[in-house]
RNA sequence: GCAGGCGUCGUCUAGUGGUAGGACGUUGGCCUUCCAAGCCAACAACCCGGGUUCGAAUCCCGGCGCCUGCACCA
């Protein structure tokens, strides 16, 4: 059974599949009214909350990338996997795992090459045993169209947001005046076509991302973290890569005795786990229900050396929300690689360092006469050459296969002494990426609280979900326990009557809540305890009450949402303590 | 993608061959001086396409979607 928030969820406009009207498609769904505004100030407290306080550098790159790009990034070799499927049983199987031990290299083995190699070598089914394949199908989670008219030039919907940043490394390094570290953020879209999306929100084809590529030198010096003390004694709930042997078992330590106990590998991993924990915290996420599971290493993606997800507990368990990996230099290096542009960050060195310099001179002089229109490039080829072999007459071959004789008048060798106060290097990244849509979710489940009201319950049935329809008296009283600075509307406002002028008051105080940039309602409908519900169920953290008091002394009635308690203040105290409650903390001290 | 189950107002559901009923909801009215389910009325549905049949929400086939398991999950 779906949990019942997704009912809700649909009936109050949260969010639900989408494209209905045609029956639908897998893995996509429509933010409603109340969910497009909850994602929004999710993103505004991660951004208020993480990206501001740490000074990350804010992009927003093309959800479409060349070919060239997810080459280089290891997406488009990785994840276009051959896939078969044995005739009798049904299974499909990776090619390549099927191959092993057949072939040295059988992730690049092209199709037809695999269904022979399957015939040929007889392999089996490994769960059924049978040995019939059907033919071997490539097997992409990238999406995929083509820029302009040319069929041939490919384009890709990114499967992460994270490539964006990545291209981008010489021009933000530059922008950040060639200091490391540095973070830069990206808020977007991506893409994965997955073959069964399932379980709604937690596994679609197009999602909300956050993402982070905190860069830092390669040295064990550089990970670490300056701010590191602030979080230092914050507690977390860690579950490690199980040792042979021995099961993964959650421990609950702070922050620096996960790194004194070397359970994580460095302080600056210690560091943005924190950073996470306080976010998701922040979102509603209750304590006990959240955790950090490192990966395996069987388990981690292509690109990392050591990655942990932030897990929240569900009803369908545990689900990742949040990836921190450790990517090495791994993103960098492969574009270096396959752009020819540097990627590399310059480091000052302690003292500055003498060295001997030799260079080969081409000398144009002669070798314009000797080489006529061939004396450009076999200059350039001059130029690349290790200085030691150049003795005297050597024969050079040109590119093209052309061979060519230089005499020692055609160069000369240069050498001078450099003084290098700088040394290059690839600097490294740690990734903390945000499943937005899937915090979304969490958010809504875990802050969905069903209260029985006390005339039915004649068992405890403390916080758990109705047995039968929700949204009714049947199922108790629900009240979605939303943290009021990420509560899509934020206060609702009700005349006691709807007559005697008592509207007419709230609408004004609607137009001061607006005016004070709080999202607010006035609602008129029958009862005062059903408005009150209705409130409670999409969690408006707030409501103020005008009466018949009002119209004499202009105070109102403050309701929380939580305990139902009220108060009374003026029409603007009421205001100012909803704004404040609202407001998006700033991070830079410590704990939650 | 495979196997099994499922698809009825916005939501939860009743309905096994004779064209759909309830509850909640929404809207309007009445009542009501602070915590949903008082009264009256209205609104509103058989996932899509084919087939069988005089007649299909119901039976059959296909598609789409959802759920569970397998596989996949950067």
């Amino acid at each position: 059974m779906a949990h019942p928030i997704v009912s809700l969820a649909k009936r109050r406009g949260f969010y639900w599949p989408a494209f209905e009207i045609y029956q639908g498609v897998g893995g996509l769904y429509d933010l409603g009214p109340l969910g497009a505004r909850l994602q929004q100030e999710l993103v505004d407290l991660w951004r208020s909350t993480y990206v501001l306080p740490e000074g990350f550098l804010e992009v927003d790159t093309p959800t479409l990338g060349p070919e060239v790009l997810f080459r280089a990034s290891g997406h488009l070799g990785e994840f276009a996997d051959l896939l078969v499927c044995c005739r009798s049983c049904q299974e499909p199987f990776r090619a390549d795992h099927l191959l092993e031990g057949v072939h040295p290299n059988p992730e690049a083995l092209p199709a037809p090459e695999v269904d022979g190699l399957l015939v040929q070598h007889k392999v089996r089914c490994p769960r059924c045993g049978a040995s019939s394949f059907d033919p071997a199908r490539p097997f992409n989670l990238m999406f995929q169209s083509n820029f302009g008219p040319i069929p041939g030039r490919f384009a890709y919907l990114r499967p992460e947001t994270a490539q964006g940043i990545f291209a981008n490394f010489p021009a933000l390094y530059r922008l950040h005046r060639k200091r490391l570290p540095f973070g830069v953020a990206q808020v977007g879209r991506a893409y994965r076509n997955e073959i069964s999306p399932r379980q709604g929100l937690l596994r679609l084809r197009e999602f909300g991302q956050m993402e982070v590529e905190y860069f830092h030198g390669p040295t064990p010096a550089d990970k670490d973290h300056p701010r590191f003390g602030e979080i230092a004694a914050d507690l977390t709930s860690l579950v490690p890569a199980p040792a042979a042997g021995t099961p993964a078992a959650p421990v609950a330590v702070t922050f620096q005795q996960a790194v004194d106990r070397h359970i994580v590998a460095h302080r600056l991993i210690a560091y943005h786990l924190a950073r996470v924990q306080q976010f998701l915290l922040r979102a509603g996420i209750p304590a006990e229900r959240l955790r950090f599971r490192q990966h395996e290493a069987d388990e981690m993606a292509h690109y990392a050396l050591d990655c942990w997800d932030a897990e929240v507990l569900l009803e369908a368990g545990w689900v990742e929300v949040v990836g921190i990996a450790d990517r090495g230099c791994f993103d960098l290096e492969q574009h270096q690689k396959a752009s020819g542009i540097s990627m590399e960050a310059e480091r000052i060195l302690a003292e500055p360092r003498e060295e001997e310099v030799t260079e080969v001179i081409p000398n144009f002089a002669t070798l314009g006469p000797s080489f006529k229109g061939k004396a450009k490039a076999i200059g350039e080829a001059l130029r690349s050459l290790d200085h030691a072999v150049l003795a005297g007459p050597i024969t050079l071959t040109l590119e093209g296969g052309e061979e060519v004789v230089i005499r020692s008048d055609h160069f000369s060798l240069s050498t001078r002494k450099e003084r290098r106060t700088v040394e290059p290097f690839l600097p490294h990244v740690v990734e903390p990426s945000f499943g937005l849509s899937r915090i979304l979710y969490c958010v809504l489940e875990t802050c969905y609280q069903v209260e029985v009201s006390p005339s039915e319950s004649d068992a405890e049935q403390g916080t758990s979900e109705p047995e039968d329809g929700e949204g009714s008296a049947a199922g108790g009283y629900v009240r979605l326990r939303l943290p009021p600075v990420i509560a899509p509307t934020k206060v609702g406002v009700f005349p006691l009557m709807d007559r005697d002028g008592l509207t007419e008051l709230a609408l004004q105080a609607e137009r001061r809540a607006i005016a004070e940039g709080l999202s607010a309602f006035v609602d008129t409908s029958q009862s005062i305890g059903r408005r009150y519900a209705r409130a409670d169920e999409v969690g408006v953290p707030f409501c103020i009450t005008i009466d018949y008091q009002t119209k004499e002394d202009g105070t109102v009635t403050l309701r929380h949402r939580d305990t139902r308690t009220q108060e009374r203040h003026s029409i603007v105290d009421a205001l100012l303590a909803v704004a404040a409650a609202v407001r998006k903390p700033v991070s830079f001290g410590r704990g939650t």
